[in-house]
DNA sequence: CAGTGGTCTAGACCACCGG
DNA sequence: CGGTGGTCTAGACCACTGA
């Protein structure tokens, strides 16, 4: 390891970029194990200490798990709906589970002001659209609009989607070497417009107010990723987070 | 530092928890200088660098602060608001501040099956009743129902509250020398009822749809403490959250 | 059993802060 | 300048896994 880096970003540092840069180039597969702590150390030529330091903090930022006795592996990347879990309103403690996803369209849009800013595109840039729809339980519970940039992701249709499973992240890491963690979301409550109440099976006339929330994903190096939109509907269960 | 504790639980976990009791108990106050962390090590018969682990992961969540060169500090307890911030709905990137709030009453009600079931009490215990009203940019935004236990906090009335300042956590850590955090967070999309419409200055005769969050935070020891709920106008202000 | 991660120690040097 | 936290090393022992 260059010791004579300006002293500027510590060793751990360092050892936490290369690992995250050969980790996406895909040297070691999901639920593959890492070289031994003792290895790396030797490889990199730094103490086993500081490779420990490295791959904790790769852990805790839900890249890589460990198993002692066992080794250190490389993590799933996020799913798509994210942490949250759809739990009984009232009920604090029993967390339910995520929905089950289905892909609906994949179709061209142009980025508007806002998906432009937040993905560091120009506006009316072409991305793609995905829609998906979420079910719980068998009913319909979410509608999602995933809007990607076509440049990053050429080629990017529903057949490549729907023949991996597992949702765009996956996707994204499996195809482009992409992975990805949410940066921030926004919660609005808003009446269902009328486009997304059909296709969440909302067939009264009445207008019913659904949880909307816009997420915005970034890379691992923290380059803008995806832009996605959801509306959810929380008259039989709530959107539940635990930090 | 007792070795021979079955070997259990592991030094700087033991660490943890005492440090968290001193800081309870108030032996040191918000922004006070903790014991260097040699001193620490010296006085409970440890290496520093155990020391040094317990008081990162105090740091990580957030009840104590460092600064190179300064010291350890006890931080802030967290805010009533949450870590949450408000923000122009689609603007991803600029988060915006939290509101301000005032209490508007201090009464006391009964723990239905939710509450008592997530407080760890039995249904109609005395509850004392805190309400408070957020206002950002002058205008409200959200209005809060705090529930606390009556026996384990006697004597909070309006004119403690009011008098510390702060909201009702830092009341909790002040007076009662409890710490909390926010454990589970529910999000749903609702109507406003009308006794909060007319309270958050919603006059109109249309029915608005509100996120309505149901939050249980608990103690540093995992103790259920509070059981809030609150109903947040998200028509010009998003309720943006960044993981 | 060998190999892995998990804990703990001791010591070194650096970077930053304040008086 | 002394005192603080921040990084890095080397080595020891333990606990768990799987062959």
């Amino acid at each position: 390891m260059n010791r004579n880096q300006l002293r500027r970003r510590p060793l751990y540092e360092q050892i936490k970029s290369l690992l995250l840069r050969r980790i996406n180039d895909g040297e070691w597969q999901v639920d593959e194990a890492l070289p031994s702590e003792w290895d790396l150390a030797e490889e990199l030529s730094v103490s086993q200490g500081t490779i420990r330091r490295a791959l904790t903090e790769l852990v805790q930022d839900e890249v890589l798990y460990r198993q002692q006795g066992r080794g250190t592996f490389v993590a799933e990347s996020v799913s798509d709906w994210g942490d949250a879990l759809l739990g009984a309103p009232g009920a604090m403690g029993a967390g339910g589970a995520a929905p089950l996803v289905e892909l609906l369209s994949c179709s061209r849009a142009n980025a508007s002001v806002e998906m432009a800013e937040a993905l560091g595109l120009r506006r009316g840039e072409p991305l793609w659209r995905l829609r998906q729809l979420w079910r719980y339980q068998g009913q319909p519970i979410a509608l999602d609009d995933a809007y990607l940039s076509c440049e990053k992701f050429e080629g990017l249709d529903a057949r490549w989607l729907r023949q991996f499973g597992g949702g765009v992240y996956a996707t994204l890491q499996r195809r482009y070497g992409v992975r990805v963690m949410v940066k921030s979301v926004q919660f609005r409550a808003e009446l269902l417009p009328r486009e997304e109440a059909s296709l969440l099976g909302q067939v009264t006339s009445i207008e019913v107010p659904a949880l909307s929330l816009l997420r915005l994903s970034v890379s691992m190096t923290g380059e803008p990723v995806e832009w996605r939109q959801r509306y959810c509907l929380t008259q039989q269960f709530a959107y539940v987070v635990t930090p």
